[in-house]
DNA sequence: GATGAATGAGGGTTCATTCAT
DNA sequence: TATGAATGAACCCTCATTCAT
């Protein structure tokens, strides 16, 4: 139970500090002894905690979707309209410790193996679904059933393209500039 | 004249060799030798016509935005109206020659590469630079002008959004899905 | 500990194979893998203890510079005079283990790269600075202080002119014959 | 008659190339490419007039030798006694446009490849001998014949140890020290 | 559990050399 | 004669991975 416990630390230290490295450096730069040297261990350590280096990356990923997740899904507990559970959504994912260049740079690392790597192309899939299922409980409360899906595919690539530019840092782009893009975007597409 | 036309021939050859590699490998798979295997040609002579790798794709980038770059102008030089005008831009975004998972995954590994290159930064401030100059000069038309900026990210972050996905390689994003967001985009967006 | 101690038998073992392969293919041809070989061990070990092939040699420099340094030193701790100062200087120079071909070859090689390596520059002036140390702590005793530096130079560039030839591998220069013109030139320098 | 003069001038502005690289850069530095752009011409012409790089840097070495070689014998010419033939020997030597640090360091990185290079070791013969014979005909008559040899061996190795030591590009020794320290030499040794 | 020693494959890059024009 | 295209070998270096301790 103890060891187990410390193995779920250090696994979940590893994990954060994987995402990070790869928020400084990108997939290529982020090598298991940049990430063994950011979590304070050693390079053999990694290995012994995760079968291989895909198999951290994975880990990282779920790890920081579970964080966006988490964000969401508490904005959302306080939601009550179908409004307020867009607003959420969409908040949720422009938090301002989200939504900043390096984070979305760490994610555009990650989506541009996507296509070589099943197991983030799974993970990947999962975080699709959950948004498209979110969007859509709200959704089809404030508009005709056959208009739900395109506009849940036009906020996901609203909220992509604005985090995909982020991660591109080039700078201008500021959380409030993201927020009221989204913002505005609901003003014309859902009808009060 | 007749070496720097070989020469020329041989650059170009090997810049889309490296793009179409990209396609299939991602930025981490695609080594000299199979952008030189793609080509016909030996791992030597790559580095003959580009100083570094980084060099080739840099050139390789361009060479691809160019390619969307004049389907993009060719279209606009038809339009006549500001309203075709922004038909034209989207469309020229989503010619079924470009919007392939493939293309859009290749466009995707390099963008990851951004904020570690600085050559591949200055290509993408270019890009994102002519496509807001050509909404620009659409939108002052259709819309106040306290708006245009807006609207013009907007459909940027739309499109890079659709490609983010296409290049995902997950299923059942078609062309015509992707267009249909677009124009139901503006069809909101944009008074008639 | 134990593991340092480990490191500090490998580094000692790359440094001294180093120093061999250079003996026997001078810089052009003491690559990574021979060093490796030569001391039977893999490739990449090498670079796991030093972290390039420079620093491996600046290492090899100034492991044989020590062991030169070493002899001398054990030599002067005997002597008592500043004549026999002088003759442990220079006997020491041309012990039988050092005054080779081979190895007046690897240090010949090893010149040849010190204007295009600072750090090899700086060992290099370090051994100068000893050896004129050395020299000038006898000379003092010997002549007017005037001369010394002069014949201190004199000295140094004898010592290396033989080591030079001796380099060149042109048969005919023994160790005796070098020791001679070193006692000869004391002989008519130095008054007794 | 006209084509043998070209490709001799050819050559010769090659030969000189090579060794003006070599002063720069070393022997590891001094790529065909690189001589061939001194000479202004491509890296293909190089190998058409040299069959190989060892070739030319055979024929550098010779033609840089000669150079050297035709100060010291035109100083000879004017010198009538034996004195005078010695001072020509060590004027020559110590010629400034020959000693200076860049120059000394190409001889040196020459020097470096002496033992692995045959043809470079037999030039390298016939630069001593000559040496060597130039300076028995003017000590012969000045010292008893049972010590020409070795003072003779010491004047090279003073030569040798100097240039060496000034191809070490260390500052501070200049051509006024080095001919001092010659003329102390020969001031000692030498019986008036 | 934890360290770092050790390996080996592979990548980018350089360069002498050969060839076609 | 002269150019530069093309090759291929070799090198340094990086890194994921395996092992011994």
């Amino acid at each position: 139970m103890k060891l187990t416990k410390i193995s779920a630390i250090r696994r979940k230290e590893l994990r954060q500090a994987a995402f990070e490295v790869l928020q400084q450096e990108g997939m290529a730069g982020a090598t298991l002894e940049k990430v063994a040297a950011h979590a304070g261990a050693s390079k053999g350590i990694v290995l012994h905690y995760f079968r291989s280096k895909q198999e951290l990356f994975e880990h990282a990923m779920r790890e920081a979707n579970l964080s966006l997740s988490e964000a969401v899904n508490a904005r959302l507990k306080q939601a009550t309209t179908p409004c307020e559970r867009l607003e959420a959504i969409i908040e949720g994912n422009f938090e301002e410790r989200f939504f900043r260049p390096s984070i979305c740079h760490a994610w555009l690392s990650l989506c541009a193996e996507v296509p070589r790597e099943p197991q983030l192309a799974r993970i990947q899939k999962v975080i699709h679904a959950r948004m498209r299922s979110n969007l859509m409980s709200a959704l089809v409360h404030l508009l005709p059933r056959a208009e739900c899906e395109a506009v849940a595919l036009a906020i996901t690539a609203l909220i992509d393209g604005l985090w995909l530019r982020a991660g591109l840092q080039s700078e201008g782009l500021t959380r409030d500039i993201a927020l009221n893009q989204m913002r505005e975007y609901l003003k014309y597409r859902i009808p009060r």
